[in-house]
DNA sequence: TCAATATCTGATTAGCTATTCAAATATCAA
DNA sequence: TTGATATTTGAATAGCTAATCAGATATTGA
């Protein structure tokens, strides 16, 4: 959260390549759109979430019970994890008699999700 | 972490749609390859990491000084949060006498933070 | 060798968050 | 209405992790 641009305590060069440096602090991105777009990945960077997403990526749309039964997850969590994602605009929800159908709900969710799965089948498996 | 498949204390129903509930279970992708790809989210679902990795995104190469100044930054955050990066393999390092630097290592990240910043661009401000 | 600089490391702390359990709500069927 | 079922909610706990600070390492130049 200690954010100083001019680095109190840097060192004492300061700045080594200044057309870089000014290039490079163009192109990050204000703080409350990183603040958004953190925030959507930390929702992907949960396992049981990332299983709620991945089942609702093949199944399309399914109900808290088939939710759980698809991942092994307690209802409860599913419940938990789904209204995150749901505040989030990634999943949405559709009554049905006493269930709840979820589907995802965010195209460019999709699309981080497939390219997930690419960026697994042709990285590799261990650390450099 | 207590996943049981059968889900001892689910709903009594067990499964409405079963076709969808086996389908979505294969869907799901096996443990291990889950936990690598949550990772790699989980580094992307931090600010400082984001700005980290969007000026590197920009600048192509910058060293921890000059990484610091872009992003404001104090320096020992950036050298704590360059070892996560580069034992996941995102980034990698080139020493330059007593300077280190940075730049991306993965094909894929780089796509997924362009992709996620057009997600941003057309994606709604606020929750639904 | 020494001093100066750039980066890294380790330990501590504080804040966040996933999980768990108990209980509440909502809907349907009789 | 009553009972049963599906989902949700709230509170409490435990585990993780980013930020901080002090000090260590590595490299250069004199």
């Amino acid at each position: 959260m200690a954010r100083d641009v001019v680095g109190l305590d840097a060192c004492a060069v300061k700045v080594v390549d200044e057309a870089r440096v000014s290039a490079a602090r163009d192109a990050v991105l204000p703080d409350d759109e990183l603040e958004r777009l953190t925030q959507l990945f930390r929702l992907l960077g949960d396992v049981t979430r990332a299983r709620l997403l991945y089942a609702l990526l093949e199944a399309g749309e399914l109900c808290v019970c088939d939710l759980s039964a698809s991942t092994g997850t307690p209802e409860t969590n599913v419940s938990h994890a789904l209204r995150l994602l749901r505040t989030a605009g990634i999943v949405k929800a559709r009554r049905a008699g006493r269930m709840m159908f979820y589907s995802l709900d965010d195209a460019h969710v999709r699309m981080l999700l497939d390219l997930s799965r690419e960026h697994l089948r042709h990285a590799p498996g261990s650390d450099s």
